[in-house]
RNA sequence: CGCAGGGUAGAGCAGUUGGCAGCUCAUCGGGCCCAUAACCCGAAGGUCGGAGGUUCAAGUCCUUCCCCUGCAACCA
């Protein structure tokens, strides 16, 4: 038992969010259940970074004000994750008050103690789009610019700049003395060749190019730097330099396992820039930041351009919460890139939750009314070999599960539930309880495998209860499981069911007809 | 010669320290009858991107080439 807090990043609301920010928050939700129901006093944090050239211009073309602009989108995320029952335990957003006095704060704090000093930011310039490029982005010999493609100019403009080079080897050192800070270790490699070793840049913090940002106090007509203004939502959202700051005293603490996941596109910001700014802050930095892969299309990173986005919502009412949610865990491996196809999904919920977890619990449930009147038969140790090895295969399983989960490995720590899931239904099949059933004398025996299978079934369902939120409710309800035999506590008991009376219900997981439901998720995918 | 990741059975992927090439799905054959046309068993299917090298032994180590994908610092 201890302190978790995770978050998620703050996901930028230029336009209507699609499965893959669902992926990330999903399975920040998974971790931030595993860990409540650890008995881990745990803080999930969400929300979004509403600061920025582009959504200034965004909702000009879209004759809007920037707040009713990113108002409008925030509440279709809000939506969003209340459908897909994202437990976060709060949500903040960079345009609220709370937030935006941290960052005034902050910036004045480290332009008194010298991090932050005023320069000049030289760069291309495309007077027509109003834009600065960098020596890579412009394009050619000509430096055309890369959004209309007309030649660029150098120019200079005053800006505020963070000395980055004063603090490159003390986070060089935090690497060194925290290997797992950042997973996986690649993007430490990429990170630190790429930037660290070339030489830290000092970064420019503020913009007078636009004005849809946080003022600079000292100096209104910069705007600060949408990733200073961004970062610190992490802090800002638990009240620190606040007149209440006593979660922040609580969570930013150093008995709190502190965790950031991010994708791959932030990673520069959270594993560079955001420890650097914590240490100009004095304050400790996060146990880890975890980079996940993308949820990809077939034809590559999911764009509106390409007409390649899917939303979730048609698949959630369609298919259940449950699957969408199941599929983000299970599809990809957490950590590396994953694709959505049309096919996979409906085969992962075919195969996995509709033959093998659903079928399991139709069929173990229809031989207990069967044979035993509902009632599930008293726990009489493991009494044959089958039984002893269905045991073991369970508390492989569930340690197997602990493990993963532990150390983030959130796919293959589903994939060991359903190895238990598999290993029963193969459990069934060689105790053959329909013959058991026919010899008066083997009554116990088959007592015996309907305990074992029910109890199967409860296990898995504790373990599932964390993606899986509607149907494992109903799994207990079916087999008529109190709530004190539904958590951790019980979790590698084997003993603890008995005279249950089981309820008749639907199968959780009706299976598809995959040619027709593969057509529909096309359909769904199609440029509008 | 910017940096990084990847190319393994029809599809999607695993392959730690070099030691008989594996998993899931699809395919084919069989079994069972408790169950959601489900479940269980078995089989077929790969010159591990190309070429060269080290080694008794290379998917794994070295060299070189080809192809894909990210990142490349002021767009998040």
């Amino acid at each position: 038992m201890g302190k978790f807090y995770i978050t998620t990043p703050i996901y930028y609301p230029s336009a209507k969010l699609h499965i893959g920010h669902a992926y990330c928050t999903t399975l920040a939700d998974v971790i931030a259940r595993y860990h409540r129901e650890k008995g881990d006093e745990t803080y999930f944090l969400t929300g979004t970074d509403e600061h920025g050239e582009k959504i200034q211009k965004n909702a000009e073309a879209a004759g809007k004000t920037p707040q009713e602009f990113v108002d409008e989108i925030v509440t279709g995320i809000q939506k969003l994750w209340k459908t897909l029952r994202i437990s976060n335990d709060d949500y903040i957003r960079t345009t609220e008050k709370r937030h935006m006095d941290v960052v005034q704060k902050v910036f004045t704090r480290m332009l008194n103690q010298g991090d932050i000093y005023l320069g000049e930011y030289e760069g291309w310039y495309c007077t027509p789009c109003e834009s600065f490029w960098t020596d890579t982005q412009v394009q050619g010999d000509d430096h055309l610019c890369p959004d209309c493609g007309r030649p660029c100019h150098k120019a200079k403009e005053e800006a505020y700049f963070f000395k980055m080079s004063k603090y490159a080897d003390k986070l060089m050192d935090f690497y060194k003395a925290h290997p797992n800070f950042i997973t996986p270790e690649s993007r430490k490699n990429e990170m630190i060749k790429n930037f660290l070793e070339p030489g830290l840049e000092d970064l420019c913090v503020s913009r007078t190019s636009f004005t849809w940002g946080i003022q600079v106090k000292e100096n209104p007509r910069h705007v600060v730097y949408v990733w200073l203004d961004a970062l610190l939502n992490y802090i800002s959202a638990l009240g620190y330099l606040s007149n209440n700051d006593e979660l922040f005293k609580k969570i930013w603490s150093d008995d709190t396992y502190i965790l950031h996941l991010v994708g791959n596109d932030i990673t520069r910001f959270h594993v560079i820039y955001w420890p650097i700014f914590l240490m100009a802050l004095g304050l400790r930095l996060p146990d880890k930041v975890f980079v996940h892969g993308l949820l990809m299309m077939k034809d590559g990173k999911m764009s509106k351009s390409k007409g390649n986005v899917v939303d979730p919502y048609p698949l959630i009412e369609r298919y259940g919460l449950d699957t969408v949610r199941y599929y983000l865990v299970r599809e990809t491996i957490f950590g590396s890139d994953g694709t959505f196809t049309p096919e996979q999904f409906v085969e992962r919920y075919n195969i996995d939750l509709a033959n093998d977890f659903g079928n399991l619990l139709n069929r173990t449930s229809g031989m207990i009314f069967k044979y035993f009147d509902g009632v599930i038969p008293a726990y009489q140790g493991a009494l044959t070999a089958l039984d002893k090895e269905l045991e073991s295969v369970g508390k492989a399983s569930i340690n197997s599960f602990k493990t993963n989960m532990d150390t983030l490995h959130v796919t293959e720590a589903v994939a060991s539930i359903f190895d238990y899931i598999a290993r029963a239904n193969k459990y069934v099949e060689e105790s053959k309880p329909w013959a058991l059933a026919k010899d008066e004398s083997k009554k116990d025996e088959l007592a015996s495998v309907m305990n074992h299978l029910a109890n199967a079934l409860r296990q898995c369902a504790i373990m599932l209860k964390i993606v899986l939120l509607d149907s494992t409710e109903k799994l207990f309800a079916q087999l008529g499981i109190e709530k004190e035999y539904q958590g951790y506590d019980s979790l590698d008991r084997f003993d603890v069911l008995g005279g249950e009376h089981l309820v008749k219900g639907d199968p959780l997981f009706p299976r598809l007809k995959s040619d027709e439901e593969i057509e529909f998720i096309k359909s769904l995918m199609v440029k509008h």
